[in-house]
Formats: structure tokens, sequence, C-alpha cells
DNA sequence: TTGCGATATGTTATATTGTAACATAATACT
DNA sequence: AGTATTATGTTACAATATAACATATCGCAA
């Protein structure tokens, strides 16, 4: 395993951290351009799995988009809330939940691998006040 | 409502059918390209986002890819387990397991609106005999 | 019936997201 | 050093998705 790469994996969770939201992978592209002018989509898409690889941030699919973690790192798989409105997303854990999907998949015999679990909906700011008329 | 649409959502669900595997819009635009040369991207979205709505396909945010809703039809989301290794995908309901994904995920105040559940892995023929040298 | 607003569909163009393929550079090991 | 292996850079392109506007259809009322 090589470490020429870590710098750029550092600058990397460093601009998801600021954004503190979902950003896609052509955001970071674009934010990395402002120092390094050659930037390639190939390069960022590399750091980002090499990083989701490793637990450091998670992607996103139904928004092709990407946060980091916000326990630090991890390998089991976490529970993505979305907020529709404000974009923000909390992260939550439940292995037990995680057990019963895979008996609940396993049902048929398929042996689960990776679980895809994001969630949809308001958070509290958003959900409770929408602000009067 | 108008019901003009219908008869190239029938088409589509067909197509969906006779795959039985999930499908890229672009598939689908290239099968319906087979009779209807001008069809456009755009119509094919429009038609897959309709069937989506009202629960007869659903979407793979995992795969960029539709499959039809094994129950014919529904509202509530259902747990899409899909064959890294055939491409094959089994869908189960699990009512009282989203229940649960609702409420962990509501401990913050965040109000569930939508479910996203993929579960990669390996089906029961996939699994079981992944064929001798 | 005709006129008009609302909605659905068609059409064109473009934006966004993601990879293939190959060149080059670093590393490890003999 | 010499060479195989792996990582990174670079170019080009493929695949996915939507914006914006034109046109057609429908429902309803004058
Ligand atoms: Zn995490
Ligand atoms: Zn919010
Ligand atoms: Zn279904
Ligand atoms: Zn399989």
């Amino acid at each position: 395993m090589s470490g020429r790469g870590e710098v750029l994996q550092l600058e990397v969770l460093d601009i998801l951290r600021q954004r503190n939201k979902p950003v896609s992978a052509y955001d970071v592209l674009g934010e990395l351009r402002k120092t390094k002018v050659k930037m390639a989509p190939q390069t960022v898409y590399r750091v980002l799995a090499a990083l989701t690889e490793c637990g450091k941030i998670h992607r996103l699919e139904s928004l092709k988009a990407y946060v980091n973690c916000q326990h630090g790192s991890h390998q089991h798989a976490s529970i993505l809330s979305i907020c529709d409105d404000c974009g923000r997303v909390e992260e939550s854990v439940a292995p037990d939940l995680l057990a019963k999907l895979s008996k609940v998949t396993g049902k048929t015999g398929f042996a689960a691998q990776r679980h895809v679990i994001e969630v949809h909906g308001l958070c509290a700011s958003c959900g409770t006040g929408p602000a009067p008329a």
C-alpha cells in the first residue's frame, strides 16, 4: 500500500467536513481544481472510492453524493437519514436492525454482503416549524 | 389524469417483465426505439417516473436501474436484494422492519418519508455452488 | 362552438455522473 | 541496477439525467 495519495485523501475529507452536507464527485473536483488546475475526474473518483472502501466517507446512492462518516470511520453499514429540505444527513447505527434485515433477505437463501439503507424525509428543524404565512 | 401515455407504460412494463433483471433507462430507450425511432430519453424517464410513483416498478438506486414490482404494485417501501453475480433481484416486504427503521431514524426527530433499502450479495443459486475447477 | 387555461407530451439541447484505456511514475524485490 | 508490480496521471469518451421550450390535448366556460 503506497501512501502517495494520502494527502489528497485528507484534502477531500476536509472538503466534505467543511460542507457538512452531501457533496457530489464533481463538486469535490471543483474544489480541488481551485489549487490543482489539472485535477481529473478519474483521480477524484479513485480517492472517493478509497475513502469509501475504508469507511471514512459514505456514498449516498440515492443522491449520487458523498458525506464523511460521522463516527470517524467504520466498516459496518450505517443508516443514513437525508433531509430533503435542508440536505443535512444523519447517520445511525443499529446492528440488530442489520441482522434482522439479513434475516429477512436470507429467507430465500440470499447471502447479504452490503447493505444500502437511506431514509429520506425531514429533519427535526425542517419538519416542525415550516414557517407560517 | 390523461391516458395517452398508458400504452407506453404498458410497453415499458412488458420490457421489464421480459428481462426479469434490472434494466437501465437507456436500455429501455433502446428497446422502445426498435419500434419508435424518435423516442427520446426524456419520454422514457417520464414513463419510468410515473411507473415508479404508482409503485408498479422500483428503481434500484445503487444500480441506476429499474425492475418491475414482484407484487404487481404497492406504495409501501420494499426491500430489494440484488445478486451481484447473476443480477437477479428479489423483493421482500417487512412492515415491522420499516417501522423499526423509522423508529431508529426518528430518535433525533427525523420524520421518515421514503425508505431506500437495497441489499447486495449472492442469491441462493449463485452463492452455494460457484462451480468447481 | 369556440376560446382559453391547465396539463401532458414531444423535441432539442445540454448538464451531470462515471469509466475505459493507456502512459508514466513510484515501489519492492532480486 | 534490473525488472515485475502497483499506483497515479492523462486523455478521451460512455452512460445517466434534466432543462427549456414547443406543441398538442383536454376540460370547461362563455
Ligand atoms: Zn459512518
Ligand atoms: Zn432539514
Ligand atoms: Zn414491489
Ligand atoms: Zn445470483
